[in-house]
Order: C-alpha cells, then structure tokens, then sequence
DNA sequence: TATGAATGAGAGTTCATTCAT
DNA sequence: AATGAATGAACTCTCATTCAT
C-alpha cells in the first residue's frame, strides 16, 4: 500500500488501529459464541475456550490481536471503552465457567483473580509462541488445562 | 528534566533504556537470590519466588520493568542477548523449583511450557494490577498459588 | 523548503550531500571528456582543461565543487571511496598532458607535484574568485597558462 | 582538557578561534620579517617566502592554519576585518617580490592573479601533503619555484 | 581557575497527515 | 479511489555555554 492511500479509506492511523481491534473483537465474540452453543461441563468448555484464545492469538492472520493487547492505550477515551466493553463481554463467559469449575472444587482460586491469571498464561503465549517449532496449539492448551484443573476435565 | 539532560548520562536513549534494564534485571536476579539462600521445601520457595516477582513486576519504583518486558526489541542484538542472559538465570532458578514439585506431584505440568505460562500470568500483572484498589500482592500471590498448586504448600 | 521535505528525496542528509557531489563529480567527467575528443596539442589541451576546471567550479550552479572539494571527509568510508575513484579519473587526463608538457620542455616540473600544484591554484579559486568584480574565467585561464607555460601554446 | 575550562580563558569558542588565528599570523608576519631582511635577489627571496610559507602551513604544530584558511567565516565581521589586515600584510611582501620578478621577466603573469593562483598552489597543500611519506618541503618548495619561474633563481 | 552536570537552541530525522494530480 | 511529494509537529541528539561547587 502507498503511503497516502490508507487515508482514502481511514480518517486516520487511530481510526484504522480502532477498526482492526473491533474487527478482531468481534470476531473473537462470534467463534466464542460457537463455542459456547454447544453445551458441555464446565471442564470442556474451559478447555474449548483456552483452544479458541490460543487460535485468536497465534493463528498466523492474527495481528490484530497483538493490537488488542498492546495498543489499547493508543486509542481515545471513547474508542477505548468500547473495545473494552467487547473485552468484557468476551470475558463473562469465562467467568461463569471458572465459577462454576470453582464451586465444584475442579479449580481453587478466587474467581475474578484467576480469570486475570488465565489470561495472562494465555496473552503472554504471543510473547514466546513459536509456530515453526515447538508445541502446538494443542500442546499449549494441555498444558494450560492440566496446570489449572485440578480433576481433569477430560 | 531539560531536553539535553538525558545525553550527560546516557549515550544515547537507547543506551539509557539498556541501562535501566540491566539494572532492574540484576538488582532482580540479586533479589532471587537472597530468596533462593533460605533453603525451603520446593512449594515455600516457589511461593516466594512469585511473591518477588510481583514485588519487582508491580512496586511503585519498577517501571523499568515495564522496559524489560516490552521494550526489549528496542535494543540491538548485543544489548538485547546480555539482557536475554539475565533472563535466562532468572528462569533458570524458577526451572528446578518447578521440576522438584512437578516429581512429587504437587504441580501437574510440563515444565518447560508451564514456567511459559505461569511467567505469563505473572506478567500480564502488569496490564490490569492497580495497587490503589483491589488486591494486595499477598492475595496476587495467594492466588497464584492455589491456582496452580495441587497440595498447598503452606 | 520545509524541515522534512529534504527527506522525501533523500535518506538522510549525508546521502543528500553524496548525490550530489556525485552528480558534479560526473557532469565535470563528461564535460571533460567531450573537451579531450578534440585532439590538439598538449598546451591547447592543458588551457582547455583549465578553462573547463574553472568553470565547474566558478560558474553560478557549481555550488556543488565546494562540497567536493571540502567535504569529502563528511562522508562514509564507501562513499567517499567512490567520490575519491571519480576524482582519480578526472585527475588522470591531467597527468598525460602534463607529462608530454614536460617532456617537451613546455613546463618545467617533476609531473606528481606539479599536478597537485597546479588543482592548488584553480581549486583555491573558489576562496577569492569574485564574478561580480574583476577577472573574467577567461583572465585566469590566460593568467594560469601563462604562469605555468613556458612556451606560449597559443 | 575538560568542557567547562575553556571558558575560563576565552569568552566563547569564536574567541578562542580567533585569538589563535591572530597568534598564527602574527607569528607568520614575524618569521616572514626574519626572511625579509636578508636582503637577497627576487628570486632568492621568493623561494625563502614560499618555503616559509610551506613551513607555516604544514609544520607539525600549524593546525592553526587550517583555521586561518577555512574558518575565517566563523568570525564576526570585526574580527574577520582584523586576521584579513595582517593577511594583506603578509601578502604584500609577495606583492612587491613578484613585480619585481615579473618587471625582469623572470616570471610571466599579472601580478595579483598570479599572487592568488601561486597563494592557491601553496595553501591546497595542506589538502593533500603527508609528511610521514612522499615528498619533503624542499620537494615541494623546488617543484613550486621550478613550475613560476622561468628562469631559475637559483 | 577548574570542573562537569545542566541547559537550551538548533540540527537531523521520523512520521502521520494533507493535497494536487 | 490512488498516488506520492510536501508538510510540520514531535522526537533524538549535539554542542556551545552557564553555573554551582
């Protein structure tokens, strides 16, 4: 691309970066609610959705995730807080079910923190994940499940 | 500060970010080691690891560490490899503690791929933690433990 | 111009200041060139040569020889190798000449030096040469041939 | 020395260029006094004047040369009119010297062109003279003398 | 008088944005 | 819509100069 055409169809550099994290967000809210469709214990469905945050993350065509990890704070005040309320809604769903695994005793921790925890395993992964070698997604999420679950969900 | 301040100390703003960064990698690494010197069964030392990982992560005067785990690919390679280095004895004490529990069972794990994601959640701290409200560091680390530890260590 | 303008065209301002000398560098080889075609004898060719030196350096545009000749060292080791192998050409029709003067008695001089005596005289020029006041590119052409000359090649 | 201590002796940088361009003429003016006074023929005297020129300019300890030739710019008007003074004082020897050659037919040139192409001979030699190899200032005298006079003073 | 940290004006450079084509 | 030269604000850095010690 050249340099003055993405303002043919961007008002600016903000409004691009605003666009791709929505775009992203959404996404990421309409696999989840695939996800979620299809009803299991608690156990697989924390499993399904450590899976899809992991293929979010680090599927190849994923960039933009990276922005919604790092660049939030490169948005306005307005901008912000509707990503972030997107965030919130992707984030409800895991904190039903970490409830739920929580009060059958399946993991012991305190919800909201955990959740922040999880997802800190899982955001970091984009630090570190190398897709030519090493584990795979697979991989990742078996470790992520047998290191929180404490009865395995599978 | 004056604009040309900085170019008494540093070099160049480069050298001061690699500066800042060795030196909170190494007063770190010093640290750790003051906490490794008290011989503790593998859980007690693990939970004191975490808690001085947020210490140095989320105390008021730790900025640097932001630098450390965002900033690295602003340096050269030489730079980057020596800060790398550090990192890597830093990791490595975390290594044994974690083989040592997950043999006796208390963590069920990979090792490699779990120091990954517990470094994750510890990291991603940064992103969300407010010490203004919510938790204290004892509860972050409260946290962390329970959450990945299958027999409390306490 | 504006501040950032100059950047549009060229990386940076060193590679501004090569262009150019490389420009003038080449323009003064092939003007140079076009005059050696005309086969005379060595005293018209050395008064030609002269002619033309102080032209590329006096005339109006030539800002450029003023780099050439005093800011070779602002460049890098590559590029001023570059600049220094254009020179060298451009020097060498003067050795040929200078030595068949020389071995028909025309100019009394160890050739080496004379040639670096004589670019002395008509490179010095751009210090005092004044186009608005006194001499004319003729008179110091005359003035220059009739110094070094021992029998008039007119 | 260290940054703050030349402002310990000179009001500013320009100061200091300009007292030390002041102390190297004054010092040339006082040599070229010493060689006038040994009253010799025209050419006897010239080539003294153009060895001592050389000797000025290339001596080891003659930096302060390259100042008065290229930095005389970087004066204020005032002071730049004061070093031009003592120029015009160091050139007017050489002015006499060559009418008198010329008036004889020793040398054939206009006088004050042939001062500034002769001048520009001497002068660019700092751009290109290495005393570690190549030829010495009796060389360069020889070939300087040998090249304008055309019947030798010697 | 000497020191060197601090200053700030200015040079060199980057980059998001604008605009004429 | 697309282009890319031009813009100018902001950033990095330099350097002559100042000043507290």
């Amino acid at each position: 691309m050249h340099s003055g055409s993405l303002f043919c169809h961007f008002k600016s550099k903000e409004t691009l970066l605003y666009e791709v994290m929505l775009e992203g967000m959404r996404s990421a809210l309409a696999r989840q609610t695939i996800v979620l469709r299809g009803k299991h214990d608690a156990g697989t469905t924390l499993r399904q959705l450590i899976r899809l945050h992991f293929e979010v993350l680090l599927e190849s065509s994923s960039d933009f995730m990276w922005a919604v990890l790092y660049e939030l704070r490169a948005l306005n005040t307005r901008q912000r807080r509707l990503i972030e309320e997107l965030q919130g809604n992707y984030e409800a769903a895991w904190t039903s079910v970490l409830h739920e695994l929580a009060s059958t005793g399946c993991m012991r921790a305190e919800v909201p923190l955990a959740r922040h925890l999880i997802f800190g395993s899982l955001n970091w992964s984009v630090q570190w994940f190398d897709a030519k070698n090493g584990a795979s997604l697979d991989d990742l999420t078996d470790a992520m499940v047998t290191l929180v679950m404490h009865n395995t969900s599978r």
